[in-house]
DNA sequence: TCGGTTTACGAAATCGGTTTCGTTTCGAGT
DNA sequence: ACTCGAAACGAAACCGATTTCGTAAACCGA
């Protein structure tokens, strides 16, 4: 039996009826279906005014919406991006987040998240779910472990790396200008009056990113010729901290300046000064990458690498954005667009624990 | 012209070829597409085990997935979850996420999130974005004002409220005990010694959870012969802090005890406490609710309900999966589930905010 | 008025799975 | 041996859009 036409529409009643089709739409507006995908999607082919205002009423009178699925099937495109994230609890994190919502659906695009937690196989498995579930293209926020994987799936759809690279490279990137955040908060602490610098990093936050950061320190060092060292902490709480204690009793009232590699690390130093006290000793100074909100209300403000995260997730979508266009628009990979590396500024926020 | 068959998988080029259909897949093995099907959804009617053997080894040679958009088109079930939270910056809600996507991960969904930023216009368009996406069911942490739109989309999709609840009713919620957690924040600054207590909310968060915890706290204080009272901040910084300067100054030294009613209006507790310097005034004492990982290092430890996001979040999943599978199941809604209020009990945090 | 080009639109194929329904095969019961 | 029921599987319809291709009408310059 041939499904039944559905006419009963304007009906009084408020029952639901089964949704409407495209073809049901054709039939009340007394055209074809083609006419009125055409009118859905504002293909070149115009129509007559008259034509597109009948369409628009029915649509409008009814509250047509299509299917998304069998628009996806057949053009084979699914309008989501997927996301997936390192580390949630860090607000560089949930910052991002909101800065891909918005300008994902600024274009109409949805966001698929999926969150790693660090565990590579946790990102694995969710490369995979993502992919199967149609995302046109990937943001991924890797914690490491998968260079491969995420090569491999590059070279099955459009990605775009946030924040940390893959040693593979040849995948775009979009990250802060690390190099110029660590060179200004080098400034900051000596500007302060520090004499000698500590850049503390976690062992398991091995990241290109986190290397760049140590690597940019390091040189800064030797470019003014000051005196410091990175100093990685043990994972886990107690080794971490007890290392942490030792490096600031170590130099206590020598001047000792410190730069928290990212945000948890810093969450760490805040423990380990905690039993200090409540203000900061005599002499140190500190400062960290993440802008989280309690780093200007911890020991009266606290000196930030801040990172431009809204503008970060702009140019990750818009770049996404371009991949996919191509993609789904040449059909050989003839112009297949170059890996770019993209560089936001960032901007250093002075504040009271780098005063003299 | 018929699509060419594709045949060539297991030559040793590394072409990517397009992509396998399930017909391909059933050529290969010597089956039909609805073999393969009953295959990949292990469906009831059972097959021989050396067909089943035969199926896997294929899918397991070629790397075959199959396309959602096609499979979501004929089941019109995406496995797709709508996430809509009113505010990602807040740990709770960073948490929840996390909570969240595990919980559908392991269920074999994915998430699309949408952050409303306690936006109602943005809710309101998330809302229709992610049914027209396709989503099987939706997640609302909602920041009001959208409840007619809500419930309108609850009688067309399944739904589970996060946190807050709608004005109307009749929609799950799952939430933690906020009345046992206000006389658990009581209790511990009654302990304390506190002799007059202040709730302190937002103006701009007038929530049911937000009044539940107002209500909660007055009775708990008439119950107890307590003084005190609900301080509203106005919205935005300067105010706020004003009249939260003035309430601590006001009642300076006269054994004040402070709860406020989530972690944004605890940091800006913290802002205004932190112009009075480094360590509480004597005889204050602080409590907050949402569990940052600030709250154990800020004072030497803040006295905080933590809510217990892996299990809402949990809950939130399996309620859902629930309605949606009474959704895709029976066809009238004779079985329909009654709406329920889920609530998933946090605990006290005892910190040194709350010491004697 | 007439060939040629553009414009507006419809018929039908198509995307890649799932599902229904029917057919064949096989084993058990009598 | 013959019937009957269940198990295993295939043919074909189907989900609801998009897209190609074709055609009729409108337009246009000579």
């Amino acid at each position: 039996m041939p499904k039944m036409a559905q006419t009963a529409d304007n009906w009084e009643t408020g029952c639901a009826m089964a949704q409407m089709r495209i073809k049901d739409i054709a039939a009340e507006a007394g055209v074809s279906p083609a006419t009125v995908s055409r009118y859905l999607n504002n293909r070149p082919g115009q129509m007559t005014e008259e034509t597109r205002a009948r369409i628009a009423a029915v649509i409008e009178r009814t509250g047509y919406r299509p299917r998304a699925a069998a628009r996806n099937l057949r053009s084979s495109r699914t309008n989501l991006i997927g996301v997936i994230l390192a580390d949630i609890a860090n607000p560089f994190s949930s910052a991002m987040l909101e800065g891909l919502s918005a300008s994902a659906a600024s274009r109409g695009c949805s966001l698929m998240t999926a969150i790693s937690g660090n565990d590579p196989a946790k990102e694995a498995e969710s490369l995979t779910r993502l992919i199967d579930a149609g995302a046109d293209g990937l943001v991924v926020n890797t914690c490491g472990g998968n260079d491969e994987a995420i090569a491999a799936a590059a070279g099955r759809l459009p990605v775009v790396l946030l924040d940390r690279d893959v040693a593979d490279g040849g995948i775009d990137l979009v990250t802060s200008n690390n190099r110029e955040l660590v060179a200004g908060l080098v400034d900051a602490l000596a500007a302060a009056g520090s004499e000698r610098l500590c850049l503390l990093t976690e062992a398991s936050d091995d990241s290109p990113v986190r290397r760049e950061r140590a690597e940019a320190f390091t040189d800064e060092l030797s470019r003014r010729g000051l005196a410091g060292e990175v100093v990685t902490l043990a994972d886990g709480g107690a080794t971490g901290v007890g290392r942490l204690d030792e490096t600031i009793r170590g130099y206590a009232g020598k001047r000792l300046g410190l730069i928290a590699v990212n945000g948890l690390v810093f969450l760490r130093l805040t423990e380990a000064l905690a039993q200090l006290g409540p203000s900061l000793p005599a002499g140190l100074k500190i400062s960290t990458f993440d802008d989280y909100p309690w780093n200007h209300v911890l020991f009266g403000g606290v000196t930030t690498a801040a990172q431009d995260t809204l503008t970060i997730a702009e140019r990750v979508v818009e770049r996404l954005s371009e991949r996919i266009d191509v993609v789904t628009t040449t059909v050989g990979d003839a112009a297949k667009l170059a890996p770019k590396r993209i560089e936001i500024p960032g901007h250093i926020e002075h504040r009271a624990s780098t005063s003299r």
